[in-house]
DNA sequence: ATTTTATTTCCATTTATATGGAATTGTCAA
DNA sequence: TTGACAATTCCATATAAATGGAAATAAAAT
């Protein structure tokens, strides 16, 4: 992923009611959740949060599929690991060698 | 690290020109790099980027430190470490399951 | 056909971000 | 103690983001 589309994704989550739309769809898992479900946990108007999703969506961090009158929105998980993965290839060194220590955290401790 | 300042630093980092600090940064590793010097790597006026330096430090994402009348930047490793840690933590879903493939891939494979 | 439900788009307003020239501060060297 | 250098802060301006009520769209139920 280049610069300019990884920042534009970390600005989306950049913002604490949409770092709390992914925390929830992170939750949700891969069959998503629906607006209306978004909306009754963040508790905000349904303008609002249209807009934020709307965001999200423009940069692919999210995808929406309609089924009847329920509009269902999934993470694109793929595209979360492609920015995290950016993130931590731009946290080696030039040498190669990673200044992070996350990577040596045991997965699930951290869940 | 609470959604707050997460979403606050996520937020930092989502600018291109802030995220190439960033970037060149992590490069510059433990000893930083002077502001004169990364103002001639981005090739901008001195006062955009002493903006975009005073907004990562406001999040503790660096930290400057003197020396004589140079002012060396400093990447503070252990938050964005945080940050990332943080994000990996929201990635897992309510059992505990990590939804990303990220920590599979070896660590040394990616730099 | 009409109402209800789910969600978006339209619109206006407020607030925050980004940008960079000019003036300023801090430090060293002659 | 003046001059140059490194970087910031001041200031003004332009642009973008955030918010939410009201109107519009889409789909289903009555």
């Amino acid at each position: 992923m280049e610069l300019e589309l990884a920042a534009a994704r970390l600005a989306e989550l950049g913002h604490s009611t949409r770092l709390a739309i992914f925390r929830i769809l992170v939750k949700a898992g891969g069959q998503g959740l629906s607006v209306g479900d978004i909306q009754q946990q963040l508790d905000i108007p349904g303008s609002t949060l249209s807009h934020h999703l709307a965001r999200m969506i423009k940069v692919d961090l999210l995808q929406q599929q309609r089924d009847g009158r329920t509009l269902y929105c999934q993470l694109q998980f793929e595209v979360v690991e492609s920015l995290l993965g950016y993130l931590y290839a731009e946290c080696c060194t030039a040498d190669g060698q990673p200044l992070l220590a996350v990577n040596k955290i045991d997965s699930a401790a951290r869940c």
